[in-house]
DNA sequence: ATGAAAATTGACGAGGCGTCACGAGGGGGG
DNA sequence: CCCCCCTCGTGACGCCTCGTCAATTTTCAT
């Protein structure tokens, strides 16, 4: 009785159970089948089944974690946004400049982007000449952060009292498609991406890094 | 594949034949059923059966105009590049400055984008908070010439000698994202996004406009 | 050991996919 | 004006994927 009482709200803490455990890597085989899967055939030729062929499962148990393809890219965009959105955050809250406050945004992104290939890989290129962007639940609060930021730094003074929901999207934007233009390039130069976009957002063109090689940046204004 | 150029010479100048009109016609109803099928379900849930049926056409016959439901799309995301892309260059052509460049070209885009409701509803909203973003060659070639526009600023001493592509793509990537925005507040402000954008690019943060009510810009630095 | 709860399995009906043989009907030649 | 040819619309077909579900296996608690 005593032994029962303390031991089912104990192993609430460690879901060690055979059950548990098998149940977290079920997941992750459709995570990580999909991840390849994506990768080769792109998103939107992928199917259902295909992603379970590269799994021991059967077809039904993919329902039991997923509701659809769908569900799945957004679990791995979520993974993404999940681990770099904490990151992002705290940068932005040891910025005592605007200065700090966008070259640490851009710097981190570019270096997450750069960094974690299988992800972004499996996400990139879907079909011929065709782009998905998804934005999950996790992506769209690593926005509003974002913003949210933006408003503390102008309260801070920081920032003069400008439109945060633009400037998100303007730094969203940018983020994004020089990212894309980044990961398009031999080698991966995150820091030159970041020092273009930091220079465009605090000084605007005439304080962007001059050009000194086929698409290659350094130097400044 | 362009049918007008794969026909017989002299039938060239007037597709007038009772075969070339219901050609041109079928192609047109598919693609305004497409439109319209999109906005309605969002082109993730969209099947090619969906769209034949709201058409007065067989299964068949749709395929003997597009390969699938990604190749309406790419048609109509290339109307909408055919459009704006002249208009856009046109713009850029006759900027003396740096400033005209960039303002007429966020001015024209936001006020295209805020005007073509029917293109843009058909393309924007898709399965739940997904987004579909595709480059078709249309695009692409919106893409390089806005490119090639910024080249030839900077040939003629307009732009400092920046990296080109990376401007491209941040004038890109804010157009989007601000577009995105915009036709999410209401009612639409093209001019004022374009503000944003515009003083975005020639001077950076500082010079922003200051946001004076929820979400509206007026004003400058 | 045993029964209940939970999870996996794969077969199933529904329905979409792309194809193809057929037939209707434009269009050019006689 | 007619007729044949050839293009194009048609819808049924075989294949495949979808999501479900009853049966079965696995885990867990007693």
């Amino acid at each position: 009785m005593d032994v029962s009482l303390l031991k089912s709200p104990l192993s609430r803490e460690m879901p060690s159970g055979k059950r548990e455990q098998t149940k977290i890597q079920n997941r992750q085989l459709i995570l990580d089948a999909a991840r390849q899967v994506f990768a080769e055939l792109g998103y939107g030729a992928t199917t259902v089944r295909d992603i379970i062929r590269a799994t021991p499962l059967a077809s039904g148990t993919f329902y039991n974690y997923f509701k659809s393809k769908e569900e799945v890219f957004q679990a791995i965009r979520d993974e993404v946004a999940i681990a770099i959105r904490p990151r992002l955050h705290e940068e932005r809250m040891k910025a005592n400049t605007v200065e700090e406050f966008i070259s640490c945004t851009f710097r981190t992104f570019f270096e997450y982007v750069s960094d974690d290939r299988v992800n972004f890989h499996a996400i990139r290129h879907t079909a011929d000449n065709t782009r998905i962007r998804m934005d999950t639940p996790e992506v769209i609060a690593g926005f509003e952060e974002l913003r949210s930021d933006i408003e503390s730094a102008i309260a801070k003074g920081l920032f003069p009292p400008i439109d945060a929901d633009f400037l998100m999207a303007a730094i969203v934007g940018v983020a994004f498609e020089l990212g894309e233009r980044m990961l398009g390039r031999e080698p991966h130069d995150p820091v030159a991406a970041a020092k273009f976009a930091t220079a465009l957002f605090l000084g605007g063109l005439r304080t962007l890094p001059y050009a000194v090689e086929r698409g290659v940046n350094t130097g400044s204004a």
